[in-house]
DNA sequence: ATCATTTCTTAAACTAGATTAAGTATTTTC
DNA sequence: GAAAATACTTAATCTAGTTTAAGAAATGAT
């Protein structure tokens, strides 16, 4: 299994020995989720975080009557968890899906706690990442209080170029908080102005 | 001065030795912040996390046509900072003001760096308050996703019973993301329903 | 290739919540 | 303790975004 992305990936905020790095990917399980296929299912217990090394998730929720609201994409080099769920170990309410087939790396949550105990300086990485995590979760609620509508899809177009015309719009939807139809009508208008 | 109330707070993740204590309270600096006068403005570059000791801060953003928005309040015994401008050492979007005279411990950013070099423990520490803070945020954006303004008022009722009547109404709807106004016809509705 | 399913678009009717405005409480300040 | 400032309420009007519905385009399955 090639877990180098993965590898590059601790090595942006902390630098691991040969012996480290042999230690922590024993502990990864490695798993193709084909398209449409879930890592977790509201109402599960959580028990991993996934490391997406190809392909791409979604992470959602479904509300009380039946509208989805997506709350993270992650594409290749990005990770997703049902972090309430795996905190808790309570049962949660995160879909986490494949959009396509995806490979990903998981650590348990009992890997995890090994992984911190033995290497300690992996409790900086999370902390470095769940902290950069944090700041984009911080933007986005203050986007949805202070933009319009209009306002959040130009901004998610910049944020995620890559994302646009690899995904359905109706998730993009789901993402900045509009109903399909009225994005709809907001890229008519925009094709309108040019 | 005591910093007795943030030994206990970080008592609840992991144990310090006195001597670890000792070193921590001395790397922290303790200030009063007036009621209306501000720990960082937007357009500052922040240098302190702060944890209040007594009294209660809020941090709010102000939009492009003046109206603000409330990302947290903090209350005795709860961390907060800007974080994306504490991070990135760029001007940040945070407004951090107290809402009465507050006693707040704060540690600077060079300090926390210091104390994380001596005292690993803490960057487990800050892992899980940042991982605790960060469920919040992301339960908070879904339910401004997924939840109407009554409904998350009701909410906010029942996570903050606390703060509903020692603070400003306004500040609750710049919070949940609705106008004083409309909060105010939701709570006539809920009286006249009982 | 064809049928079925899903996605996207358009448009009319509707509504949750915003805006504007004016009046009434409550706090703050000197 | 009066005046000023801030916070809250009520109500009419307005609008950004929803809902419903129906057709068109794209994608997927056999």
């Amino acid at each position: 299994m090639d877990f180098s992305l993965l590898l590059n990936n601790f090595a942006k905020h902390i630098s691991l020995t040969k012996t480290e790095e042999k230690f922590i990917t024993s502990l990864l399980e490695y798993k193709i989720i084909r398209a449409k296929d879930f890592l977790v299912q509201q109402g599960e217990v959580s028990k991993y975080s996934a490391f997406v090394l190809n392909g791409c998730l979604r992470g959602y929720t479904i509300d009380s009557d039946g509208t989805e609201h997506v709350l993270s994409f992650a594409p290749k080099d990005w990770w997703i968890a049902d972090m309430y769920s795996l905190l808790s170990q309570k049962p949660g309410n995160l879909n986490i899906e494949a959009m396509v087939d995806t490979e990903v790396a998981l650590i348990s949550k009992t890997n995890q706690e090994k992984m911190y105990e033995k290497v300690p300086k992996l409790e900086r990485f999370f902390r470095i990442i769940i902290e950069k995590s944090l700041v984009a979760y911080q933007q986005r609620l203050n986007d949805n209080l202070s933009l319009t509508a209009e306002e959040r899809y130009l901004k998610f177009c910049k944020v995620y170029p890559q994302l646009i015309n690899e995904i359905p719009q109706k998730q993009i939807a789901a993402y900045i908080g509009v109903t399909p139809e009225f994005l709809s009508k907001l890229r008519a208008k925009q094709a309108r102005a040019k």
